[in-house]
DNA sequence: CTCTAACCGAGACGGTACGTCACGTCTTGAG
DNA sequence: CTCAAGACGTGACGTACCGTCTCGGTTAGAG
């Protein structure tokens, strides 16, 4: 028993959120407007707010679908490689990708809209990413401090030198951050 | 000698600063359009315009002025105990100053606003602040890093669990991990 | 031999006319939206388009309807009274009637609208009841001129008292028009 | 003492109304949104709104305009031509002239809109244009009604020959019905 | 003590995105 | 083939803010 009407267009939905990397690769945040996102989508405007009622809704389901392919990060190989080799995925996603940009954009929007806030605060791609690394390790790691914690601890200060502008220093912090990382958190707990 | 003409009204200048303070404590950010500013502080238009070319640099400027004062760690007594007031104090800046909301606005425009991120670049009120915390320190700490990375090893992590609305994370996280990164900086130089 | 397939729901032609009336009484004309038609009649929106192209179309139907009982002046009696009652009738229904507003309305969209105006001239309902009201009249008003120029002396002038907003006027008036007219039209032609 | 800021720009009004008497012969009232009236005249919408507040203002203010010129009948001559001169000048402007248009396509609005319709009652170009002929013609006339049933007797049988789409007969209609009136008019009174 | 240049407030200006609404078309499943 | 439901692309609506401009009026230093 299907609900009656003609259904979502699944095409309608691929193109906006095509549309939104294309935008902001091609033309960059200051475009990304309701108006711009539906015209180089080939959508209708109302379509938009149909199904996404705010610009952060459709750019922060643009960055999920995104983030959950560029932060996956292979399994196997020893626990501290893995880290590390998250940890650098992290920074070419905030540097490098469009969805990057899109999270870091809606980051910066929670801090002053509210209903952003508690969108991404219901799915953070970071820190889902960040649980689905640490979880596996998490026997390795008697000292890893809850995910929310942790994720402050791991990618903050690679996450406040990229959005500081700092991003070669990332790149280069970000192996032996994840090392220190490591450290402390195989450490016994107290 | 001093330029002819009518001079800039100081009382003008302090009457903004004091209305961006005021609309963001009354109003939130969403109220902080150019126009509210003027009628706020009873100014003109151009008046703004004249003087600060951006929301940005009006809001800056303010940050700048009140993070002077609210950063300011008491010289004295032994350093652990300086580093874990002065985290706190910058918890307490980030969580409940209007300075401390205007600087996390900043740093998410500055994401998709390049004008803003060289404004936030060339003066950073919570790396200048850090800055003038560690210098007298750093003779303690022979592997404290230059100041941008120490600043988002030292704060990053805070500032990371604000922006995504953990503030009370933040506010019991902050004298742990100050003792951490002190024992940290004050281990022996690789 | 009848047409294959589902045939014409009469029940939706009704309950759209119906809705149409109901409409313009209970929310007025502003309300009068092909979707609000549909969503009163409980019918979908290919429906009405299926069968009539434009909301003019609907509405003309649902006056015509209405104006043939509406404007039926009861046969017999001296011709002075049936003219008086029938201008009167005109009167009650331009004022007071649905439909009237229907027609008023109408009228007003053919001044800009070529389609509605083309529809209007093939029926318009006011011409085809002041016609059966002259026409077995007309062998005592041998100056009565042409339909068209007779309703436009008869009618005219009260209906541009109620579209000019002055419809206690043509309350007033139409009873001593209509007399007026009856010694014109009864005068011995040039 | 005026009242102080910018003045309103002159040009920007004349522009305004041009653009509707243009818009009006060049793409026909449908083409006449609020946003087309703003583009053809260069104007910013949000300066249409805040001098006039609704499309029907706009019209009615460049029909007036018009009217004022167009339907302003020469001092002098007899009466009985003075009259028929008139009302072959309304006959004119009503199927000729943009302004016309734009007053039949007001007439239309107010049936619906009790806003225009209020507008239009406050100000009828017709109306007042009728007292203006009458006034120094009511000597000579001592049954004219008053002006509002007057200008219903005089006018209002070729407005809704008009209006329903028989100009020709208005136009051959308009002298002998002048005529009939004036003989009406300057009967003796009852 | 005037001149004059830059200041000040107010507010209108041309733009443009916003979110809503109605349009007329289309695409479903059910009858 | 019709029906209801409802999503689709289009485009005007009225509002808000942008940054610029144009007023009358103010305020100091230079002549």
């Amino acid at each position: 028993m299907t609900s009656p009407g003609r259904p979502r267009s699944e095409s309608a939905r691929a193109a906006v959120l095509r549309a939104v990397d294309d935008l902001l690769l091609d033309e960059g945040y200051a475009a990304m407007t309701m108006k711009s996102i539906a015209e180089r989508a080939g959508v209708g405007r109302q379509t938009l707010y149909r199904w996404w009622s705010t610009k952060a809704e459709v750019l922060l389901e643009a960055c999920l679908e995104d983030a959950r392919t560029e932060l996956a990060v292979p399994l196997g190989g020893p626990g501290p490689d893995r880290l590390s080799a998250y940890v650098r995925l992290v920074v070419g996603f905030l540097t490098a990708s469009p969805a990057g940009a899109a999270y870091r954009a809606l980051l910066g929007e929670a801090q002053h809209d509210a209903a952003v806030a508690e969108l991404l605060g219901a799915d953070d791609p970071l820190l889902s990413a960040t649980a689905a690394v640490l979880t596996p390790l998490r026997d390795e790691l008697p000292s890893c401090p809850p995910d929310d914690v942790a994720v402050a601890q791991l990618v903050g200060p690679l996450l406040v030198l990229v959005m500081t502008g700092r991003s070669t220093r990332a790149v280069s912090y970000a192996h032996p951050h994840a090392v220190a990382v490591w450290r402390t958190w195989s450490a016994p707990a107290d």
